[in-house]
DNA sequence: ACCTGAACACCGTTCAAGT
DNA sequence: ACCTGAACACCGTTCAAGT
């Protein structure tokens, strides 16, 4: 008892479905996708195990909203990397390469759920979209390196894929624990400089 | 009752270890990672729920053993692809790029479970060697086009991340459901080609 | 040595009941 | 409308007991 902060008049919470989503984001960031349970999250706030099912369906949709908040995240990451660059066609690309295989390893149990976790996109439309839109910043920045570059735009969507998909793969590698003999920073580094420098090798002679 | 097959003198059952490990494999196959229970796999087993433990230290290790026998396969598969290409240098590593993401798209669970899952390398060091015996295919290869084209080695290992990292991303990818609009099995070679094609340019210009 | 039966703690979900 | 309490089915793990 007396674990609600301020807003105790009743036993009615402030926001229960927002303080859920943040109890949700720290048990995952403490125990990983694996150690996310509700039972542990009611605990965490100080609420009765039936008392999300008010405000999500159920487990999954508490995880897919995890993932959601952690696409936005993740497209900030992009969007500020992105304003941060002074060159805005290489030179962002290299820094978007960057950013996203940096915001990974630095919340790799988030990246799991965003990506990892097997949440139905039929079910979760927002997770396509949230996900398309940092997507977007990708896309967009290739573009621009082709426009600069006076090549066709026809390709940008099978080329901004490509290396998405690049740079999630090292991601992956990364945060799955399979780069052992490259964890340290500098040859993750390198890692994507020559991902990037390939790519961009690739946009350049088209 | 009468649900073991021949060797049924007893109780015991001839290989237990083995026939969880299959039951376990289907379950996977049918309901996903998640889906995958050890009381479903006894039931399956037609063994009791305790039987287990005889043979393996709790559910993580079952799955472990899992993603080994996954990874053996992943390894069949891309040895068969280097065996049955012509060209041992760049068509080798055509061929190695379609096969490894073509294992992800035709075991989609199981490719969930060999790099997905949670699993400790430490705790299970034949993950990690069994991951990297698949893993030196395409180092090999990436060797030999290196040899082929007069260039230095030195850096074989990196480049070969690269280029498995790039497969894998986009293994990921299609099996996560975030290629929708690159679902078609024809675009998603096309995406391949595309990997192969700047990560070959980049072993070129060396 | 290998397996069963029973038990325990824990989790996801539901529903009537409380405010 | 929002939450609790109690209940149910299910799962992972353990352990004494059976062959």
């Amino acid at each position: 008892m007396a674990k609600t902060p301020a807003n105790n008049r009743s036993y009615h919470h402030g926001d229960l479905k927002e303080t859920l989503l943040q109890a949700s984001l720290e048990l995952v960031s403490e125990k990983g996708p694996h150690g996310f349970t509700l039972a542990e999250v009611c605990r965490k706030a100080g609420v009765s195990v039936a008392a999300p099912y008010r405000h999500y369906r159920d487990k999954e949709a508490l995880l897919a909203a995890i993932a959601v908040s952690g696409f936005e995240l993740f497209y900030d990451c992009l969007a500020s990397a992105l304003a941060a660059s002074e060159d805005k066609t290489y030179g962002a690309l290299e820094a978007l390469a960057h950013a996203s295989v940096n915001f990974a390893i630095s919340n790799p149990s988030r990246y799991k759920v965003m990506f990892g976790s097997d949440l139905s996109k039929v079910k979760f439309p927002e997770l396509y979209a949230t996900a398309r839109r940092a997507f977007d910043v990708v896309f967009c920045t290739v573009e621009a390196c082709l426009i600069a570059g006076g090549k066709s735009t026809d390709n940008t969507y099978s080329l901004s894929v490509s290396i998405w998909s690049h740079c999630h793969g090292i991601s992956m590698l990364c945060v799955d624990g399979f780069l052992r003999e490259i964890a340290m920073e500098q040859k993750v580094v390198e890692l994507i400089d020559l991902a990037v420098k390939s790519f961009v090798g690739q946009l350049q002679e088209a």
